[in-house]
DNA sequence: CTGTTCACG
DNA sequence: ACGTACGTGAACAGA
């Protein structure tokens, strides 16, 4: 089979654009949407080895669409200046690369694909690939046809044929246009139908098959579609109908060409390339032109994702000359490695699914063949270098896991080192490393061209200087191997049960937005904010007086905290605010995480982030396991999905109160400690003393109002907001804070001098050396001054607490683990801030939770004790106390 | 893609 | 007169 590239030109160039850092050439013209394309474009014909290949352009005027609809891309603002300059050049590489270009007045790049598709999709002997930067050409997957798109930045690729769009979306690519039509689409312009969004737009598709067959069950009648639904679909048919047309891609442009004029004849030894790649200053691509094949880049940030994780700028892109990559091929070829890079430092960098190893001492980058690091003598070649560097050690960890390698274990990891030593960015891919470095001058590598150990001698130096050595070492470098462990483990889901859950819940859902449409007097999107402010203020005139208004828009608010406040106005607010609970917990969980865990295996596995959080907690994404719900009835009922397997029971070992402890400690602060060290409820201790009453006329409002002061305190909290969630006046509020800092000095003079500290030093640390560095505390800005202080006096006790004391205990459990070879029995699933989740066999419940309880509770000595609470059951919804 | 809302600690 | 509680990630709407 012959394979035909097609390339949407003018999507490429847009997803570019705005996936890239902007880029200049050498006389200072913006390239990076040129960088893109071609480096898109390369990569195409490396890995897709096109026989036949054609590029596809917009012009600039109006197009059918335009004469159609008037409204149509009305809102899509003028293209950029620094974006419009770049299409030539985009021409100018599709030249040098001899790739015939189509254009035509008064029609679309994808139109022009969608007629050079048809006219193809008669030659049997023939694959066409879509190369595109938006997901408009999936319609036109179909047999031998298929969509290769950039899902977000431009190395993110999916390749898509008629299968995958249906697994993607629900429905064949042919539905795609009435998909659209009922949906919209924004940036378009196209309206869609009022009152449908994706998901309704989806499920119709696929409950009648098309919009034809479901318009015309509408109107017989026998649609049996919820009214509200039925209402907007009534309404919206016109719209429907020529919001399809706009976004059915044509396939009727007239144009002339034969396929033969569309052959591939290749780059080899064609200089108009390597000049167009010197002119434009594109010197990593050059570098891959001269390799014919080569890493575009290094690795990037796995777990440390970031909006320019694939967007690279050229300059740091490559490994620096004169590193030169060889592949190691023979068994022996290990001997030879220990030989000569026998003492020092490698490298270990994974990049699209490859490990590589840079050596320092002989500038080689090898690459390594998995098979290769099955010989035993790959194990001795690890196991005898006490020099190994790796960037994202989460990653290689899981690499080595996956070819069943035993994990060497890495001295350094660049990823890690960058995050202690600045962890203000949030870009930790790994040229944002190299070039960071060198931009704060951090090293002596402005003369040297940037590399791997440049930036991790450079972090290094930084690690003592700062005093983070020992947060470096014994909290961060130990974790990788085991988050891995946790991740590839996964916890058990229970499908049925969730989905039972789903139906009871849904019934619920629409028996509520019926009786919210019906007070309403009309059908209207309940989850759109914009759309419930206007009913309740606007239609049914609840009063908006003193309601807190949104953030940017200007609207009257509609979140919980102000809608209960109207609870007695209408009756509508009630059912409102139920609707939103049942949604949330639908959508966010109870649909999503089946969707989200393994097809066979019925595991969740959730990716860690090490490197994500300003404080120095971990996060956890895709899916986030650190918020299931817990606290309402629902919430429970979600719990209960998430089951221990067979013979084993769900544990969770929770850090009682660890913060107002960690405050406690960092503050010296004698009343609290006091409290503490004989047990006594800090709650009520809090409430006796700002209320001056004795502990046992405490009663469970007042405990709960000094709860609410204990937390807001570590915060920062003013009198407004204590009185806003304590339910009392400002006056009430203002009194209470002055008397809560007249009982706990400890605590105030700790606030003072934490703002004192960050003033002076820019930053704040932890109790065991964490920074965060607070730019705005100097600000002349009082806002922003005061929510910099609070940040300052915040972090050292969130870091202390739920950074640093949790990350040790993870490792302290899991040595205790490896070492007492009970990695069968007893095994670590999830860390949630304050809580360790394991898997534990049920003979060995006792025995387990003993130890690490109490190896939790010994892994910081403070001024007060540190208790941890041990609860077990079959889920995490049913766990009774146990010890 | 940004804003709003809300789940967790 | 008023929008000042910290740290996350995800779904959805609307442009």
């Amino acid at each position: 089979m012959k394979k035909l590239i097609l390339l949407d030109s003018h999507a490429i160039i847009h997803r570019a654009y705005h996936a890239l850092p902007v880029l200049t050439g050498p006389g200072g013209e913006p390239l990076h949407a040129v960088y893109g394309f071609t480096s898109i474009l390369m990569r195409i014909l490396k890995e897709l080895k096109p026989d036949y290949i054609a590029a596809a352009f917009d012009l600039p005027g109006p197009t059918f669409r335009h004469m159609a609809y008037e409204r149509y891309k009305a809102q899509r603002p003028e293209t950029p200046s620094d974006l419009a300059s770049q299409f030539g050049r985009v021409r100018e590489a599709l030249e040098a690369f001899h790739i015939p270009v189509f254009l035509k007045e008064g029609y679309e790049a994808d139109d022009i694909v969608g007629t050079l598709v048809r006219r193809v999709k008669k030659e049997k002997g023939i694959e066409t690939i879509i190369v595109t930067g938006d997901m408009d050409a999936l319609q036109l997957v179909g047999p031998r046809v298929k969509v290769y798109a950039m899902r977000k930045g431009i190395s993110d690729t999916v390749i898509y044929d008629a299968a995958a769009v249906k697994e993607r979306y629900g429905f064949p690519p042919e539905r795609m246009a009435d998909y659209k039509g009922l949906k919209g689409d924004p940036s378009d312009n196209i309206a869609g139908v009022r009152g449908i969004g994706e998901k309704t737009a989806t499920d119709l598709i696929v409950r009648f098959g098309s919009m034809d067959t479901m318009y015309k069950a509408l109107k017989k009648k026998n649609a049996s579609l919820r009214p509200a639904v039925a209402q907007c679909l009534v309404e919206g048919e016109e719209d429907a109908y020529l919001s399809r047309e706009l976004a059915t891609i044509r396939t009727d442009v007239p144009i002339d060409f034969s396929l033969k004029d569309l052959a591939w004849r290749g780059v080899d030894g064609n200089g108009e390339i390597r000049m167009l790649l010197t002119r434009f200053g594109f010197m990593s691509l050059l570098r891959r032109l001269d390799r014919g094949d080569a890493p575009a880049r290094p690795a990037s940030a796995k777990s440390a994702k970031s909006k320019h994780d694939d967007a690279p700028s050229p300059q740091t892109l490559a490994f620096p000359s004169p590193i030169v990559a060889t592949r190691v091929e023979t068994q022996s070829a290990w001997d030879a490695l220990a030989r000569k890079e026998k003492d020092g430092a490698i490298g270990m960098i994974l990049h699209d699914g490859a490990l590589y190893l840079v050596s320092e001492k002989t500038k080689t980058v090898y690459q390594i063949a998995t098979p290769l690091l099955r010989e035993p003598a790959a194990q001795k070649f690890f196991a005898a270098h006490s020099q190994l560097f790796a960037y994202d050690f989460k990653a290689i960890a899981h690499f080595f896991r996956e070819a069943g390698l035993l994990m060497p274990s890495a001295r350094f990891d660049l990823l890690l080192a960058a995050y202690v030593v600045l962890p203000l960015g949030r870009d930790f891919s790994f040229p944002a490393i190299v070039s960071r470095a060198r931009d704060q001058d951090l090293g002596d590598m402005a003369a040297a061209p940037p590399h791997f150990f440049d930036a991790a001698r450079a972090l290094n130096r930084k690690l003592d200087e700062g005093n983070l050595r020992f947060v470096f070492e014994n909290i961060e470098m130990p974790l990788p191997p085991i988050l891995a462990r946790m991740e590839a483990r996964g916890v058990l889901l229970d499908r049925a049960f969730l989905a039972a859950l789903g139906e009871k819940v849904g019934g619920e859902i629409a028996a509520l937005t019926t009786a919210i449409h019906a007070a309403a007097g009309e059908p209207f999107n309940i989850n759109s904010p914009s759309q419930l402010s206007r009913i309740l203020f606007e239609k049914l005139g609840i009063a908006a007086a003193g309601l807190r208004k949104t953030d940017k828009g200007g609207v009257v608010s509609t979140r919980e905290s102000e809608l209960v406040k109207l609870k007695r106005l209408h009756p509508i607010v009630a059912d409102i605010l139920k609707y939103r609970e049942l949604a949330k917990l639908q959508s966010t969980y109870i649909e999503a995480l089946p969707e989200a865990a393994d097809k066979k295996t019925n595991r969740l596995h959730t990716t860690f982030n090490q490197a994500g959080t300003v404080t120095g907690r971990l996060s956890s994404a895709n899916p986030n396991l650190q918020n299931i719900p817990v606290m309402s009835d629902v919430g429970r009922q979600i719990r209960k999905a998430f089951v221990a397997q067979k013979g084993f029971m769900l544990a969770s070992f929770d850090y009682s109160q660890i913060e107002l402890r960690v405050a406690a400690h960092l503050a010296a602060d004698e009343k609290m400690i006091a409290a503490f060290r004989k047990g006594v409820d800090i709650h009520t201790l809090t409430a006796a003393e700002i209320y001056n009453v004795s502990l046992d006329a405490v009663t469970p409002e007042l405990r709960r109002a000094a709860k609410t002061l204990n937390f807001g305190v570590l915060y920062g909290m003013g009198p407004n907001a204590l009185a806003e969630s304590a339910g009392m006046s400002r006056d009430e509020a203002q009194e209470f804070i002055k008397e809560y800092f007249r009982d706990f000095a400890g605590i105030r003079d700790f606030v003072e001098r934490t703002k004192d500290f960050a003033r002076a030093r820019g930053y704040v640390e932890s109790l065991f050396g964490r920074r965060r560095y607070i730019s705005e505390i100097a600000s002349s800005n009082p806002r922003a001054r005061a929510e910099a202080e609070r940040m300052a006096v915040n972090m050292p006790i969130q870091g202390t607490a739920t950074g640093d004391i949790i990350k040790m205990a993870l490792i302290a459990v899991d040595r205790w683990i490896e070492q007492g070879g009970l990695a069968e029995d007893v095994v670590l699933l999830l860390q949630v801030h304050d809580e360790l989740v394991f898997e534990i066999k049920k003979e060995k419940m006792a025995q387990a939770c003993t130890k690490i309880k109490e190896l939790m509770e010994g892994v910081a000595v403070l001024a007060v004790p540190l208790v941890v609470d041990v609860k077990a059951g079959p889920n995490w919804g049913e766990q009774k106390n146990v010890i």
